[in-house]
DNA sequence: TTTTAAACGATAATAATTCTCTTATAATAA
DNA sequence: TTATTATAAGAGAATTATTATCGTTTAAAA
């Protein structure tokens, strides 16, 4: 994704454009597989070596509050970032840290389906994602 | 539960068993809403006055590692830990921290057939939970 | 009982994150 | 275009959850 396109996102948000706010946004969408604050700023340094730590912190929660990112949950006390808003569905190896994306429209109906049918008493849904568990078979 | 039968469960993991780590079990089985190290601690010095909080850590730990426990994903850095290791489902509140368990068999099994069905390519599912978001609505 | 490997408690160390404060800069107005 | 100003960035200190270290205690096996 350009740099047009990313500060195209931040004006939308009313976010300052800087070229960290653009290089952190842009960094997330590109490595894409959920990183840390702290892949973050090692990808970012690459062309852009001054930036700091604090900086990166601040504006992953300013994106975050602006819901151009989204946190991932873990059960670990790293904090992931998701730059995918859509509502899907994560593969977490239950041997390494990777989280990949699923996304599946049949199984969102399904779901939707299953839902509107269920309530749950005295609570109103606003997302429902699955953790799915596993681990990736190695193929020669 | 009675200490007794927290006792059966460490002795059945070759766990030793010590007044420290009843209580932490008893606690984390007792409060059942998911607590922190810290909830646990404050509910466990009521009783138990002079308990170290890296106790606390390392039986959590120990306790995680013989699947007595189980860690619950959240997008905090403070760890969570849950007392019903069976696979189920969690309801997380989006305006607070509070977290909910969430069982429907009906539900399972729907997804154990879809997923029969539908292979994720290269993995091996072990286990599927939602993560249901929501708000919890106020009765009168 | 005695033995001893393992667990506990106190406290120091670590690591991720947040805070504070000074300087720099993007957006806006003149 | 330049001046103004609110906001953001950067450096480093502080905080907080968690982990490590190490001397002391204890559960459980002999
Ligand atoms: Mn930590
Ligand atoms: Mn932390
Ligand atoms: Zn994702
Ligand atoms: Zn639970």
């Amino acid at each position: 994704m350009k740099a047009e396109e990313i500060s195209r996102k931040l004006i939308d948000k009313k976010l300052k454009v800087t070229p960290q706010r653009i290089a952190i946004l842009e960094a997330i969408i590109n490595l894409n597989n959920h990183p840390t604050a702290e892949n973050i700023v090692e990808y970012i340094r690459k062309n852009h070596p001054n930036i700091s730590v604090a900086t990166v912190y601040k504006v992953l929660d300013a994106l975050v509050d602006s819901r151009l990112i989204k946190k991932v949950k873990t059960e670990r006390d790293i904090m992931r970032y998701d730059g995918v808003v859509e509502s899907h569905h994560h593969i977490y190896c239950s041997d390494s840290d990777r989280i990949e994306d699923f996304n599946d429209n049949e199984l969102n109906e399904l779901l939707e389906k299953y839902f509107e049918k269920k309530k749950i008493p005295d609570f109103k849904i606003e997302d429902i994602k699955l953790q799915i568990i596993g681990k990736y078979i190695k193929t020669k």
